[in-house]
DNA sequence: GGATTGT
DNA sequence: ACAATCCAACGCCTC
DNA sequence: GAGGCG
């Protein structure tokens, strides 16, 4: 292995989440490229490439440039571990290259002057390690963003001066590549690095690793079941359907194989594409799965075209048709490449490694892949796809197999409906753009939609000659529809058969496809079928996999979340279980989306699925403490306030306490949450978080206080049960700001600043264990940590406080410059504040399992110990966790029964 | 978001 | 009829 | 006692 000792000089890895120099490990395939970019003092890009076992390394200031004219400076700089091509996060202050990084991009490299080597690593090593000593590299780059070959030349003046430039060839362009400026691992720009969680993958997976075995000779492609609707599931990728000739491609050296499902072998039959993929392989091994694609005089995908094309027999005619019909081969698979199985590998890891190995050309494509399923599936009908093919992302390669891992969804729907006007379009469309069509309810025809899609030129000489006889002055709809271009009315007698997506709630249809003219059918009885099997059952399917039932099987949940998807109704009445609920505004939107959190914009109505599907963990949390509500009715960034009492009246089945208060009125009532339908009344009227007292009103064994008298004095209300604490409370709050905050702002969340917070809370749990009791922890779900010690209720708050205090000053003078109990806030800066004072009644914390009203829509989430220690408060989001809860339960279930008796440990150690 | 108060 | 306004709190800390 | 703090 080549040295790293100046790159470990350089560095203090108990300090730096960079990696540390490793033992070598074999690795066979093609060597790895890896370009970071990396905000430090001066925003850069590091250009690295494997050789020997470790990252050579250039600082290139301005990034790779696709144009040949641009000679970009590259510094060379010390080699880094291979672990560290897979790198991304932040490097904390004071510690060397202090800032952010991504990775840019990443693939597999060759030296490419004579010939490519990525079949083989040490022909390859060794021309990379000649170009080293002489000055001179020649790399073909197969990434994600960058292709193609560029040259590393050392200049004369300096040592370590070389330039990166692009050597003509397909790949060059005038435009600036590094506009695309997000990581190709986690999507995230580098700027919002600081406040994103990161997962390191290790680099091994970046590109294909692994020993070489012998290329299988026969396979059959994997084959995908029939799904019924796209849905969005993290877990999931969808590419269009193309309707196409299915074709595995064998390379191997100078020899090709297309096969297609049957057997059939084609490359005589399409000898030009036969030789672009033999290119693909660069005298290597590849295998790709993919689609033979004819498209038609329109540009679009054509079953016809392909069919005419494969009647071609003779050299010539097939030469002809290649010029005039032209036939490409989109690559959605890559089952093999230099020597290397990929079968096993998740499908999510092949489709990176497609995307890098393939060198796109005007005949070999890569399909389009995306996470927004129902996007895609629309985009996919509009542009005249069959539909599209949900993935797995974490299957493995089945090859001739049918696998519900992968999903086939075709438009399940169509509609026969009458034709009562038409618009003009534009170019070749000018007579015809779309038809108005609609159905009869009542004595009226009801506009349903337009439709323009899925006319071929015959169909639209046929439709035309067809309306013209029936163009009329009136419009037949007993509302004229809005459309804007110029409408040609027609008496109501033609019925078009169309294909749709579903239909949308206001009667509308989404993603109408024409299909043909029905003669066969009296446009006087055309009327809108139930949309049973349509709209309604889309979202039906859609939710039951979205939402697994609800932990406990919990029927009136059930109903809830079914209510709330099964209609897009902005307002309607809520049925929970016997009571009911009037909701309002459900589509205004709560968490504006955000792109650099990659979350969608959420609405009320995911505010009260989530909370439903969340009750059963989150509500004997909530039940019985005083709340205080945090209401922002106009989403996160309108105007927000607190609310403490509630005095107006109420459903009946919200519960209250009346507390007595020092102020003038003598009591006050706090709403008390303790069931579903008051934590979903709650949500209607705008509160977005939850914030609780530590104390509960009601009595039960642990309490040693029986009185519920909290209304008529001071007195009583300290000798109730109120005024004592189920929990000490440690209260975590970073105070390491991102250097982001407008001036006097709360430090907002960062990496480093959570990472310091768990390093705080991990020493707290040890010093309490050391008392022999034992902490739970959750993420607060803005920036800090809630460290409880679940009690006995024997001990009032005046205590506890005594305790945090305690324990909190003994932590603070073992590392006085970590943590901070300063009541000033400028003083906290750079610190962890601990906030004993946290434990006082009336004082509140947000609850278990609440959201919070941030970006990302992050939730307080309890966790065990050893989670904390790679947790990151946007793990937890209102989007991902009821998955994660529907594995995991509540890790905090056994907070409420499982007390401490602080008596006893306080007598038993001293902190 | 909703009740109450002010114009 | 419609717009404006309210919707927290109090005990603890430090000076 | 005043004013910051959560
Ligand atoms: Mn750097
Ligand atoms: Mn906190």
């Amino acid at each position: 292995m080549a040295k790293l000792s100046e790159y470990s000089a350089k560095r203090r890895f108990e300090a730096t989440p960079e990696p540390a120099p490793a033992e070598p490990a074999h690795r066979g395939g093609p060597l790895l490229f890896v370009v970071q970019q990396h905000a430090a003092r001066r925003l850069h890009y590091d250009f690295r490439i494997e050789c020997d076992g470790v990252l050579f390394s250039w600082a290139v200031p301005k990034g790779p440039s696709l144009d040949p004219a641009d000679k970009r400076m590259a510094v060379f700089v010390e080699n880094h571990p291979y672990d560290y091509a897979s790198f991304e996060g932040v490097i904390p202050p004071k510690q060397y290259g202090a800032g952010e990084v991504i990775v840019w991009d990443c693939g597999v490299y060759s030296p490419d002057e004579d010939g490519v080597w990525f079949h083989d690593r040490e022909q390859a090593q060794q021309r990379v390690r000649e170009g080293l000593v002489g000055g001179k590299l020649s790399l073909q780059l197969r990434g994600l963003k960058l292709k193609g070959s560029f040259a590393l030349v050392r200049t004369k003046q300096d040592e370590k001066s070389w330039l990166l430039i692009k050597h003509k060839d397909r790949f060059i362009s005038a435009a600036d590549v590094t506009q695309q400026d997000r990581s190709v691992l986690s999507g995230v720009a580098v700027k919002d690095m600081r406040s994103f969680p990161v997962h390191r993958m290790p680099a091994s997976q970046l590109v294909p690793v692994g020993d070489a075995t012998a290329m299988p000779a026969k396979l059959e492609p994997m084959q995908a079941e029939l799904g019924d609707a796209p849905f969005q599931d993290a877990g999931w990728m969808w590419e269009p359907k193309l309707d196409g000739y299915r074709v595995l491609a064998f390379v191997d050296g100078d020899k090709v194989q297309l096969r297609s499902r049957r057997g059939l072998e084609l490359a005589n039959t399409f000898p030009r594409l036969a030789e672009e993929l033999r290119q693909q392989a660069g005298g290597g091994t590849m295998i790709l799965d993919g689609e033979i694609v004819a498209l038609g005089a329109d540009g679009k995908p054509s079953f016809n075209a392909l069919q005419n094309r494969f009647q071609l027999k003779s050299p010539v005619d097939i030469a002809t048709a290649d010029r005039n019909v032209p036939t490409l081969f989109f690559a959605f698979d890559l089952l093999y490449f230099a020597g290397l199985d990929l079968r096993a590998r998740p499908y999510h890891e092949r489709r990176r490694y497609l995307a890098q190995c393939l060198m796109p050309s005007a005949l070999v494509q890569l399909v389009h892949a995306d996470e927004d399923g129902e996007s895609l599936h629309a985009a996919a009908l509009a542009s005249g796809f069959e539909g599209v093919i949900g993935k797995r992302k974490d299957s493995r390669y089945e090859a001739g197999k049918r696998s519900p891992a992968w999903l086939k969804v075709k438009p399940t729907h169509s509609a026969d409906l009458v034709i009562g006007g038409y618009t003009k379009g534009k170019g070749s469309r000018g007579a015809l753009g779309s038809l108005l069509i609609g159905y009869w309810e009542g004595d009226g025809l009801r506009y349903a939609s337009h439709v323009g899609s899925g006319f071929n030129d015959r169909a639209l000489q046929e439709v035309l000659a067809r309306l013209e006889p029936l163009h009329t002055r009136s419009c037949p709809f007993s509302s004229k529809p809005e459309v804007n271009a110029p409408v040609t009315w027609v008496k109501p007698e033609l019925v078009a058969e169309v294909d749709f997506q579903e239909w949308t709630d206001d009667g509308s249809l989404r993603a109408p496809v024409f299909q043909r003219l029905r003669d066969d059918i009296d446009p006087k009885t055309v009327r809108r079928e139930v949309p049973s099997h349509s709209g309604a059952a889309t979202k039906k399917r859609r939710s039951a996999r979205a939402a697994p039932p609800s932990p406990r099987g919990d029927v009136v949940i059930d109903e809830v979340v079914a209510a709330l998807d099964g209609t897009t109704k902005n307002a309607f009445e809520l049925a929970v279980g016997t009571h009911r609920i009037r909701l309002s505004n459900l589509d205004r939107v709560y968490w504006p989306a955000n792109e650099a959190l990659q979350q969608p914009a959420l609405t009320k109505r995911d505010l009260l699925r989530y909370l439903a599907q969340v009750s059963p963990l989150m509500l004997p949390h909530i039940a019985d403490r005083p709340l205080t509500m945090i209401r922002m009715p106009d989403g996160i960034t309108g105007q927000r306030f607190f609310q403490k009492h509630w005095e107006q009246a109420r459903p009946d089945f919200v519960e209250s306490v009346t507390v007595f208060s020092e102020s003038k009125d003598e009591h006050h009532n706090y709403l008390l949450c303790n069931n579903l339908p008051t934590l979903l009344w709650l949500a209607q009227s705008g509160t977005l978080e939850f914030h609780v007292w530590h104390s509960r009103a009601k009595v039960d064994a642990d309490a040693k206080s029986k009185s519920t008298d909290y209304a008529t004095s001071l007195e009583s209300l300290e000798a109730s049960v109120l005024n004592c604490p189920d929990y000490v409370v440690f209260d975590i709050d970073p105070y390491i700001y991102s250097g982001k905050e407008a001036p006097g702002a709360e430090p907002e969340l960062n990496t480093i600043a959570f990472e310091k917070g768990k390093e705080i809370a991990f020493a707290l749990r040890e010093l309490l264990l050391g008392m022999k009791l034992e902490p739970i922890v959750k993420t607060s779900g803005k920036t800090g940590l809630h460290v409880f010690v679940p009690i006995r209720r024997t001990i009032d708050f005046d205590t506890a406080r005594h305790v945090s205090e305690l324990v909190s000053r003994h932590l603070m003078r073992q590392r006085p410059r970590e943590i901070t109990m300063e009541w000033s806030v400028p003083k906290r800066s750079g610190k962890i504040f601990m906030d004993h004072n946290m434990n006082v009644r009336g004082k509140t914390l947000n609850v278990a399992y609440s959201p919070r009203g941030e970006p990302g829509a992050p939730v307080s989430m309890p966790l065990t110990w050893e989670e904390l220690a790679s947790a990151h408060p946007l793990d937890f989001r209102m989007t991902s966790v009821i998955k994660r809860l529907t594995r995991t339960g509540d890790r905090w279930r056994d907070a409420l029964t499982r007390k401490q008796d602080l008596d006893r440990a306080l007598k038993g150690g001293k902190a």
